[in-house]
DNA sequence: GGTATTATGAGAATGATTATCATTCGCTTA
DNA sequence: TAAGCGAATGATAATCATTCTCATAATACC
């Protein structure tokens, strides 16, 4: 009952450099992986509820130490809650003021600029967020 | 008593096209013009009271209203409250991910791509929100 | 093993933003 | 100038995402 191969109860195999992830925060990644668009924590803590027992102050940390890591990135959404997504996504959107719709946007902007960012402090990015505000067509014409 | 000098109950002058401004919405504008940084609509509140008698949901709406005119922009704070400034304003920050501090950037790299934004749907940008996240330089070295 | 350290969860606490709703204001019209 | 009416206001309650507490469990380290 020592050498079982059943029991995965190892949450990482003990690599030398970087912090490793315990299970759960494991389950937080590859949730957000397979998904296709940003969630927020409630919404994350559904779906992993659903595969396992995990408490919500436990997503919560999770994110952090994912994005201390590298491996997460947070945005705002509209209504205020912060919405989560891997690392690797790099989608941005024009929000209507009036009806909060959102439009993907077919190209970052930023990308490539990213790199160039004039920086007059030395500093890591990880990650930006860019996102454009105004009226949808529809929402130009409409009074009020 | 109509031609006087003084009261200037008049919230706006009836111009035509824009939906006029009220009082109270004069002076959400006016304070978040005379202030260097963005403000969140709470300490807006506290500005505005040291001037006039004002309710703090009046001020909530007021920026909500100076928005859909194009008056102002509105970002997301590190800690999740919303801050408010004039829509002329162009500023863009690095955040650590670690300590939380932010550095101000020297140039609006999006500000010229801007208009070159290549829109598949009719949309009239008003203003937009660019962040970076990442490490900054002490906080690279520090373990944990 | 045996202890020090970190992670976890349940639930309370916090705090910004919204929703209510009764009252007041401002403009139009008679 | 007075009455009418819809928008604006403000005090307050309600929401709700996120953080904090603290006792317990898991894991690391020796
Ligand atoms: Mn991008
Ligand atoms: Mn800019
Ligand atoms: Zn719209
Ligand atoms: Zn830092």
């Amino acid at each position: 009952m020592k050498n079982d191969s059943l029991s995965q109860k190892n949450t990482t195999r003990p690599t030398h450099h970087l912090p490793h992830l315990t299970r759960n925060q494991q389950a937080v990644l590859a949730v957000l992986r397979q998904q296709s668009d940003a969630l927020s924590a409630q919404e994350l803590y559904g779906v992993l509820r659903e595969q396992q027992a995990i408490g919500l102050a436990t997503v919560y940390r999770a994110l952090e130490t994912l994005k201390l890591q590298g491996l997460v990135q947070s945005r705002s959404g509209t209504n205020g809650e912060a919405l989560h997504s891997p690392i690797e996504q790099d989608r941005h959107y024009l929000t209507c003021l009036h009806c909060g719709q959102s439009f993907l946007l077919d190209h970052c902007p930023v990308h490539d600029l990213a790199v160039q960012v004039h920086l007059s402090v030395p500093f890591k990015i990880y990650y930006h967020t860019l996102e454009f505000f105004g009226l949808c067509e529809p929402c130009t014409h409409q009074r009020s």
